[in-house]
DNA sequence: CGGTGGACCTGCTGGC
DNA sequence: TGCCAGCAGGTCCACC
C-alpha cells in the first residue's frame, strides 16, 4: 500500500508529535509480521527519548537517544498512528507504544506484511532489507544518466524495473504507472528499448509526480492513513492507476489494464507508446 | 545474473 | 441474501 509519498506523509505528520517524547512502555501484541518481531524490541525502546523521524525508501526510521533507530515498514496494509490513549484498541493493533504525553503510537497491520526492528545507527547500513536500496528519487543521484544506464542493460519491462527498490527507493506500482503515463511510455515496454531522451523524461517526471502526491498527502484507496489516521487525497488525481475503462484526461481514450506478473499495470493506449 | 511465479496474510468487492 | 473467486499499495525465495 504505502509507497514513498504515503510513507513521507506519515513521517511528516508524526515528526512534530513525536520529537522529544519519551517512550514509556511498548506492548507487542502480535509478533508474527513479515519477520518475527524480536522479543527485545520493547526493552530496546522503553525509556528512550525520540530525537527525529525520517524516511528511507518505504521505511520509517525513528531515531532515539542512545544511538538506536526503530525501523518500521508498513507492508501493504500497515498504519502507524498517533492517537489518544483512551481511544479503543482495534483488531490488528500489533504494537502499542505509550508516550510520555499520554498518547500512544499504534502499529496496525491486518495483513501482517510489515516489519518492525531496532538497530544502532551504525548498523542501518547492514540491515538486509535496507542495504540494497537504490537512490532516493529526490536525490541528485537519481539522474537521467543513471537511469539510462540502468534501463539500457535490462531486458525487463520498464514498469518492473521502476518498482525494483534497487533502482529507485520508494517507487511502487501506483506511482510507477503514473510516472510512465506522464512520460508517454507503456509499462510493458522492454527497458533496453528506451532511449536517452525517454530515460531523461522518466527521471524528470518521477520526482514531480511524487512531489505532487506528497502535496496531496498520499493516495488512500481503503487502507492508507497518515500518522493521525487521516486519508490522503491523491486518489482523486490519478491519471491511470485503478482507472480501467475510464477516459484518459488527455485524449479521452479508455484506460487499459494488463496483468504484468501478478500485478496490474494501467496505461492510455493512445498517449503511451 | 535475469526473469517468472508463488508464497506470505486479511479484507473487500463483484458476479452468480 | 450468501458464497466464493479474485484482487489489493510489498517483498522474498525457489526455480528455470
Amino acid at each position: 500500500m504505502p509507497e514513498l509519498p504515503e510513507v513521507e506523509t506519515v513521517c511528516r505528520s508524526l515528526r512534530a508529535r513525536l520529537r522529544g517524547q519519551k517512550i514509556a512502555r511498548v506492548e507487542v501484541r502480535e509478533r508474527r509480521l513479515r519477520y518475527p518481531v524480536s522479543r527485545q524490541l520493547s526493552f530496546r525502546l522503553e525509556g528512550r527519548t525520540i530525537l527525529e523521524v525520517r524516511r528511507r525508501g518505504k521505511y520509517i526510521l525513528v531515531a532515539l537517544e542512545g544511538d538506536q533507530v526503530w525501523i518500521s515498514h508498513l507492508g501493504m496494509s500497515g498504519k502507524l498512528i498517533y492517537v489518544d490513549a483512551s481511544r479503543p484498541r482495534e483488531n490488528h493493533d500489533h504494537i502499542i507504544v505509550t508516550l510520555s504525553d499520554g498518547h500512544e503510537l499504534r502499529y496496525h497491520d491486518p495483513r501482517r506484511f510489515g516489519l518492525s526492528l531496532v538497530v544502532s545507527e551504525a548498523a542501518i547500513r547492514s540491515v538486509p532489507q535496507l542495504k540494497h536500496l537504490g537512490p532516493e528519487p529526490f536525490d541528485p543521484a537519481f539522474s537521467a544518466s543513471y537511469l539510462y544506464a540502468v534501463l539500457r542493460k535490462s531486458r525487463r519491462r520498464v514498469r518492473d524495473l521502476l518498482i525494483d527498490q534497487k533502482v529507485a527507493a520508494g517507487l511502487g506500482n501506483i506511482y510507477a504507472n503514473e510516472v510512465l503515463f506522464h512520460a508517454g511510455i507503456r509499462p510493458t515496454t522492454r527497458a533496453w528499448r528506451l532511449g536517452k531522451r525517454q530515460a531523461t523524461t522518466i527521471a524528470e517526471f518521477t520526482p514531480l509526480v511524487l512531489e505532487e502526491a506528497i502535496r496531496r498527502r498520499g493516495t488512500s484507496f481503503s487502507d492508507f492513513r497518515d500518522g493521525e489516521d487521516r486519508k490522503g487525497r491523491f486518489q482523486n488525481h490519478l491519471r491511470v492507476y485503478d482507472r480501467e475503462g475510464e477516459p484518459c484526461a488527455n485524449c479521452s481514450s479508455k484506460i487499459k489494464r494488463v496483468a504484468l506478473g501478478n500485478r496490474s499495470a494501467f496505461y492510455c493506449p493512445t498517449c503511451q507508446v
